[in-house]
DNA sequence: CACATTCTGGACTGGTCTGTCAAGCATCGG
DNA sequence: CCGATGCTTGACAGACCAGTCCAGAATGTG
């Protein structure tokens, strides 16, 4: 241990995160990634071995991100309905950026997890990490009654993975918020009780 | 007219839609399409003008070909409801490598809808497509009465539409059939009559 | 049959890509 | 203060990429 680095490894993999999320893994060159990291090209492969290693690394680091996220919010409210509610309603509320970025989990899937073994592996993990939390989030609803009794936690969990992925594919193919919250009121008519 | 192609235009398409379709937009190269599509690098750059033109033609092409087949299976039952259970219960069918592979027009919209205007004018003709096609059976299962009065059929359409991408994204995430006959199951209890 | 036109096949080009090399520099331990 | 270690910088290599050029072949027309 002679120099330290310059730089910030956590600081760096957000950055370079930042710029595969916009824009992909294919159209983001070296290059980009470099400018975006504010570091040199030997510090970039000497630290994270290449590409698709950082890559791999950025993932992990938004899923880690997303996934926390998610469960605060779920745990948010008082209601477990109205976190759900909140949940699905939060992706019609972004900004039209946000909205034309997605989200980086779905995008490594449908780019990658058909050829990558290593993106594949992490998109079944991220996937039950969701299903659990909504699972969760579910059981707790029909505890106090808001979430009727002949739902399946775990098929409404998985259910609500599913509308959450579907939400920022029709966010991204352009769908106005107003269609977005339509999307989410009707999927949350699958677990109210009546 | 001097001398007649030697190849027949709509196949060749049709197998660079089997390309960018297996593969995505950026990680196919132009080699990979001249040896699917069996035709010179002269005759492709002649006939469809460059690689993006030619996807924009067989992205055209997919989405042509997957409506009509949208249509024609929610019109193929007598049951409104059923037909639509059919369609969700499709992407659960199919086989391993064609969960894998997804949808050309999921893919399209996660990968090029951002950058790409000419995508993304096709992303949203083709959410206005699908979306009246599920509004349509909708309207006919309330009428017969398998469809909930309470359903809003503009709501639904989309609800069924953005239902179908999340099957697609979980597919390709590497969940089960099961899990994807759940999350239909649990969609559907939205609409149904009780 | 002959010419004009269009298609085909292969070589080629300029650019970009990822990843490496080498030389100099900063820092830590002794 | 000095040597060893490891970081940084910029140049570079080899591969691949999309797209073009050109010569020759095939076909329809007069």
């Amino acid at each position: 241990m002679a120099r330290p680095k310059e730089f910030d490894r956590d600081e760096v993999v957000k950055r370079a995160m930042a710029v595969f999320w916009e824009k992909g893994y294919e159209a983001t060159s070296t290059e980009d990634l470099l400018r975006a990291m504010g570091i040199g090209r030997q510090s970039m492969y000497d630290t994270f071995g290449d590409k698709r290693r950082l890559y791999l690394e950025a993932l992990q680091r938004y899923q880690a991100e997303s996934g926390a996220q998610l469960i605060e919010r779920l745990q948010a409210e008082q209601s477990p309905l109205l976190a759900i509610e909140q949940v699905l309603m939060a992706v019609a509320a972004e900004t039209p950026a946000e909205r034309a970025r997605g989200c980086m989990y779905v995008s490594s899937i449908v780019e990658l997890a058909q050829k990558d073994p290593e993106v594949a592996s992490l998109a079944r993990s991220g996937t039950i990490l969701c299903e659990t939390a909504f699972e969760r989030i579910v059981r707790e609803g029909k505890r106090k009654g808001e979430i009727a009794p002949c739902v399946d936690e775990r098929k409404a969990g998985r259910f609500l993975l599913a509308t959450v992925q579907g939400l920022r594919v029709m966010a991204k193919a352009g769908s106005t918020p107003e269609t977005l919250r339509d999307i989410a009121a009707v999927a949350l008519t699958s677990l109210k009780a009546r």
